[in-house]
DNA sequence: ACAATAGGCAAGTGGACACTTGCATGTCAA
DNA sequence: TTGACATGCAAGTGTCCACTTGCCTATTGT
């Protein structure tokens, strides 16, 4: 899961969907390059897509043709528990 | 930053500083092959703690021969601004 | 049916990274 | 001062990962 957050395009792409959700490869392609002038590939993209669903931050739903990517950030909240939560007792130091 | 938290065993460095913290690089070393049976060196640990420190999840405090490591989470809190936040109107969901 | 659109699969490549190895520096106790 | 302890530096190595390349499958519209 971590490993997923490594990678500055997927976080891209988590910007992406946080901010829009439900779009397809074509439109996060699209998005990316004329926001970030990223010129990742639509390969580039979808394998990062496969990594953000394997780790459950992604979550699609195929219609015909099209495939809607949909932001999970469930899997997020651990961190906050695993570190912030148990200093929270320190919070005015 | 998040390259940092990539690394498993830079995740269970953290978890032992959360339980207990300012400790010395021996100390480290020695609990993590303690309670996870990991092998590291003490060179790999050492490395470990500069990202660590680079990224300013880490601060250190020399004192003499000893150097002690300090947690810090603050680099940790715009995680959860950036994509849990944004959506925080839905979690009844 | 056929072309166009949306997406998928898989092998290959270059670079980043975790780890090792070997030696060096600095501190403390006798 | 000398030896032991705690840590630092730097080059070398193997592996993983992001990306490309090339081709394939599936759905839609005419």
């Amino acid at each position: 899961m971590f490993k997923a957050l490594a990678d500055p395009t997927r976080r891209k792409i988590l910007d992406e969907l946080t901010e829009r959700d439900g779009q397809t490869l074509f439109e996060i392609c699209a998005r990316l390059a004329m926001k970030y002038q990223l010129a990742s590939s639509r390969q580039a993209i979808s394998q990062h897509l496969d990594v953000l669903e394997d780790v459950g931050l992604v979550e699609t739903r195929r219609e015909g043709r099209y495939k809607f990517h949909h932001l999970n950030t469930a899997p997020l909240e651990p961190i906050v528990e695993r570190w912030l939560k148990p200093r929270s007792g320190r919070e005015s130091e």
